[in-house]
DNA sequence: GTGAAAGCGCTAACAG
DNA sequence: CTGTTAGCGCTTTCAC
């Protein structure tokens, strides 16, 4: 376990100069054959690494780009961080990523710590959509990419999904369907999705003459376990909802186990939608009919606008993405009339 | 968009020498009051933030640990990756995280990155279980804690679930239920949990005197398509098993696919085992019995030898823990003679 | 308590 | 083609 060998190791070794050690490990050319390999034989002899911390002192660049998610355990950014990473390792550049656990402090935390690497960019679904802890980004000059939420304070590039469209639709379909009274757990309205998905289902029974109900809205916080607890209070209503939209996967699932242990029946006296598709949704019987989001592209499309900003340097507009979401209609959505 | 600033803008703003600074942000204590606080504002003032390169430069470490999976959208990872962000984080140290998509050449790319950077110590769910590509890491003295999937080169902590005695547990379950023709959807031999977990179906039938069906040996490759490729397989045989054990959690649920397409009865028809809790589990009518594992503690127990080895330095003996999977017995397995 | 100065390992100008 | 050299921003002796 000896000391890690650097550049003059090497340089001593094949009996050159640094600098014709710098100018093969960057591939820069103008370097005699012979002599290359002489260097690379070095290099592999000593098992050399370059150093990345030296070599990001000079150039002021990393290749790095940070990403930042509320909750790796919800398999949503899991999926998009597919989505970026692969795109990133095309344009040879790395990923790290870290998770907030939907804590605005730890986020904090975690973009000090990434300015402090030099990423050269970060890709954020922000728990606090304010944006304030995000100023430091703004200041150094960082391009951010906002993903799923957008950030108040600054202009920033965004990917966003249609949430009002997506939960227009579904509530619509419901609505097709000859429901009216239609509950709808929400996520929280600070945040872009949680607000949006509700204005689409209020802008949907707007549009139909259906009146809000209060007692149909119920304000869940995107878990699985508010999920389970929002559904207990829509049975519990003297007026059930013949209708169920939920505003997220977790909830969804959280909602599912609810009508189960309540015994109230998917389809036949319930019927339901929800936002974001869910490894569960073929398997129930009936299947469940969601509003489905294309992560992967939502990935692809954040880095590539990232990327841009990280290239070119120079002044673009402001780009907004929205990307429309599909509602896969299955079975979990009767006709209201229909006898039970 | 000013330059970034620099220990130097501080200290001139502060009016001190950049060694006042540095033991100012270093918290090392021995600085008047007054001093101190006049360098913490200009800090403030103008936003300054340390930089990880410079620092790393010196001191050679850098309080990162790096995190390689296979798949990050195997729902697996990123429940183990909690428990090792959660364990880190109360140790102040940072994490980074990349995925391989299975693919040796990727991982070595990784490895080599995060060595360039200067990871402190990696956990590593290898996608090449031989190890010549972590040789680097070895030679470099970078600890490493293997997660899942064990290392054969080099002696490298191991935090693993004991495989064999799951799907032993699993298949004696079925056998006791009365089943003998039953068939096993393996992953690839050429891995730890794929292998362990054949062996302990080979162990429960030997134990029992039920002879090995080389025909309900089907060999998958831990992913969903390949256990819907698998269940048809299975269910084209003259002969089709009456229960199946499935190695992992995707292939499950591409079993469960499959199920449903061939319209082949879960439980009266077939019964079912699979390894790895599943989110479809307790929505499948029957519910699904499987063999579950504790991710959050294999990270954070992953986190903590790893740990132990960064601050150590000395020579430890491999650890290696074997944690107990825990069988859930729900529905999916009908006694064998129990009429259809 | 505080400052001056010596590098850490690398890249990039400049010289030859 | 190849070598010399000046930093990049920081930590850490060693003085004072």
């Amino acid at each position: 376990m000896e000391a890690k060998p650097n550049i003059q190791d090497v340089a001593k070794l094949a009996d050159v100069s640094i600098a014709t050690v710098s100018r093969v490990i960057n591939n820069q050319g103008g370097v005699r054959r012979v002599t290359e390999e002489r260097i690379l034989k070095a290099i592999e002899e000593l098992g050399y690494i370059r150093s990345a911390a030296a070599r990001t002192m000079k150039r002021k660049e990393t290749n790095t780009i940070g990403v930042i998610v509320p909750d790796i355990k919800n398999p949503f950014f899991p999926l998009v961080m597919a989505g970026i990473e692969q795109k990133a390792r095309e344009k040879e550049f790395f990923t790290i990523l870290s998770s907030t656990n939907e804590s605005p402090k730890v986020e904090e935390e975690i973009v000090k710590n990434f300015i402090e690497r030099g990423v050269d960019g970060v890709i954020i679904t922000t728990a606090n959509e304010n944006g304030d802890h995000l100023k430091l980004l703004h200041e150094q000059g960082i391009p951010v990419v906002a993903v799923d939420r957008s950030i108040k304070k600054f202009e920033v590039d965004t990917v966003l999904v249609d949430n009002k469209k997506g939960s227009y639709q579904a509530v619509q379909h419901l609505i097709l369907q000859g429901h009216e009274k239609i509950a709808i757990i929400c996520g929280p309205q600070s945040t872009t999705p949680g607000l949006e998905r509700f204005l689409g289902y209020k802008k949907a029974l707007e549009d139909y003459n259906i009146e809000l109900d209060e007692r149909y809205v119920i304000h869940g916080d995107f878990g699985e376990q508010s999920g389970i607890e929002s559904t207990k209070k829509l049975f519990e209503l003297d007026d059930q909802p013949t209708a169920i939209f939920s505003s997220n996967n977790l909830m969804t699932i959280g909602c599912m186990k609810a009508l189960d242990e309540l015994n109230w029946k998917l389809g036949s006296e319930v019927s339901f939608i929800g936002f974001d598709e869910v490894d569960i949704a073929t398997f129930l019987n009936p299947k469940l009919s969601v509003v489905a989001r294309p992560m992967n592209a939502i990935g692809e499309i954040a880095f590539q606008l990232l990327h841009e900003r990280i290239s070119f340097k120079g002044a673009l507009p402001k780009r907004e993405y929205l990307l429309s979401p599909e509602l896969k209609i299955r079975e979990s959505c009767r006709l209201a009339s229909q006898p039970m």
